[in-house]
DNA sequence: CTAGAATTCAAACAATCGTTTGAAACGGAC
DNA sequence: GTCCGTTTCAAACGATTGTTTGAATTCTAG
C-alpha cells in the first residue's frame, strides 16, 4: 500500500480520532468510541496503525505537514518577490498565520475541526505528543524566525522570538475556544464570527509585534528611567 | 472542620494533585500517583474529597477564587481613584493580566505550578471542568469588561470583548509553555527569562489592545475601501 | 480512663482500558 | 475453482482505573 493512499478504513478511522479527539482529548478519547464512530472494527486500529500512540502521530502527521509546506510555499513566494530584500513584517505574520486561520475556517475537509485540536495540543504535556510537534514545526519555525529576524533588525532577537511565541497562543485560543464556550462572552460564537476571525485576529497579532519594546527592569541605574522604543 | 482549613492529608493531597495535573493532565494522573507522591492512603482522597471530579473542582476553587478577588481588589483600587472617569486601559489589562502573571511568578507557593495547570485548562475540553471555570470567572470577567467598555467607548463592544479573548490566550499559552519545550525556541527558557515575562507580556498585550481596528470585509461597496480607525 | 466520632489502612470491587489472538471472510492471480 | 496474502471479526487477554468496604487506629471530649 501507498504511503499517501489510504484504504477506505484507515481514513475513516482517521476522520474519526480526529473528531472525537477535538471533542473530548486524547486520553478520554478509546479506540472503542472511535472504531465505534468509524464503523469498523476495534482491532482495525492495532491492525492498520499499530497503536494508539501511532495513531495520534499519523493524524497530525497527515496535517500538519501539509499546512507547513503550505506556510513554506507562502514564505518562497514573498523572498522571491522581495529580490533579498527584507519582508514587510506583517507578510511574514499573514504567510505563518493566514494559513492556519484559512484551515481553521474549512469546515468541510475536516480542517476546522484539526486546527482546534492542533490549538489544544499546543499546550499538551504529554511527552511523545510534544516530540513530534516539534520535529514536525522545526523547519518551518526556523525559516520564518530567519525572516523575522530580517525584517526587524533593530528589535533583540530573544524579543522577536518572544513575541512569536505570544502570537501562537493567541491563535492557538481563538481557534480552539472560539466555538465553545469561551470564558469573556456569554454568547456562543456563530459562523459568521469565525469568518471575521482572520481580520481581527490578524491586526492584533500585528499590534502586538509592533508595540514598543518593554522598558527592561534589568539592573537599571538609579534615576535613568530606560526610555521606550518602537519595535517596528 | 472549618471550610478554609486544611486537614495536613487534604493540603498534602491538593498539592500533590496540583503538581501531577501539571505534569500530566486530568485524565492521565491517576489516584495512586497523587496519594503516592501525597504518602496518604488511596482512600483518602474519596474520604476527602467525594470523587477525583470534586478533588479537581476544590484544587481550583482555592486558587481562583483568591486570584479573582486580588484581580477585583485591584480594579476597586484603580476606580476609587479614579472617581468615575474612565480608566487607562493599560491599567485594566494591568490589573487582570498583572496579578496573574505575578502570581505565576511565585515558585515556592505553588502558585507557578498551578498558572500553568490553568493556562492549559482553559482549552480543556471536559465539560464539567469548563462548567466551573466559567462561574469561577464570571463576575471578575464582567466588571472587567464593562471597565474597558468605558474606558474605550470608540470601539466596537464586540472587538473589544475578540481582543479580551487573544489577550487570554496569548497570556495563557506563555505561561504554560513557558519551561515546557517551546515551539518557536529550541533552548529552555530559565527562570530570569521567566521573571522577564511580565514586561514583555503586558506591551505585547497593549499593542495587541491599540492596534488599528481591521478593515471587516462585511459586504464592502466595490472600490470604496473602509479605512483602518485607530482604536485606543 | 473511656465512649464515640473521625480518620487511616489494606484489600478487594466492578468496570474499562489498549492490545492480542485465531479463525472467518475477502481479494485478485493463475 | 484453487491458492495465498490481506483484511475483518468476535472474543478474550492482562493490566489499570476510580471507588467501596470493614476493620484498625487515632483523636477528642466528658
Amino acid at each position: 500500500m501507498s504511503d499517501t493512499e489510504l484504504s477506505d478504513t484507515r481514513r475513516r478511522i482517521l476522520d474519526a480520532a480526529e473528531t472525537l479527539f477535538t471533542e473530548h482529548g486524547f486520553e478520554a478519547t478509546t479506540l472503542r468510541q472511535i472504531t465505534g464512530r468509524a464503523q469498523v472494527n476495534l482491532a482495525a486500529v492495532n491492525y492498520h496503525f499499530g497503536s494508539k500512540e501511532a495513531l495520534i502521530q499519523e493524524l497530525f502527521r497527515r496535517r500538519l505537514t501539509w499546512l507547513n509546506e503550505r506556510r513554506l510555499e507562502a514564505l518562497d513566494r514573498l523572498e522571491t518577490e522581495a529580490h533579498g530584500a527584507p519582508l514587510k513584517p506583517s507578510k511574514i505574520v499573514d504567510a505563518f498565520f493566514g494559513v492556519a486561520v484559512n484551515m481553521a475556517a474549512d469546515r468541510e475537509g475536516g480542517g476546522r475541526t484539526f486546527m482546534r485540536l492542533l490549538g489544544r495540543t499546543y499546550t499538551e504535556p504529554s511527552e511523545f505528543v510534544r516530540g513530534f510537534l516539534a520535529s514536525e514545526y522545526s523547519e518551518a519555525v526556523g525559516r520564518f524566525k530567519a525572516a523575522l529576524f530580517k525584517a526587524l533588525p533593530d528589535v533583540p532577537q530573544e524579543e522577536i522570538l518572544w513575541r512569536f511565541h505570544f502570537m501562537i497562543g493567541a491563535m492557538a485560543y481563538a481557534i480552539s475556544g472560539a466555538d465553545a464556550l469561551s470564558i469573556v462572552g456569554e454568547t456562543p460564537v456563530d459562523d459568521s464570527a469565525i469568518d471575521a476571525l482572520y481580520p481581527r485576529l490578524m491586526s492584533f497579532l500585528l499590534g502586538g509585534l509592533r508595540a514598543p519594546l518593554p522598558a527592561l527592569a534589568a539592573a537599571p541605574k538609579p534615576g535613568r528611567k530606560p526610555r521606550t522604543r518602537r519595535a517596528a
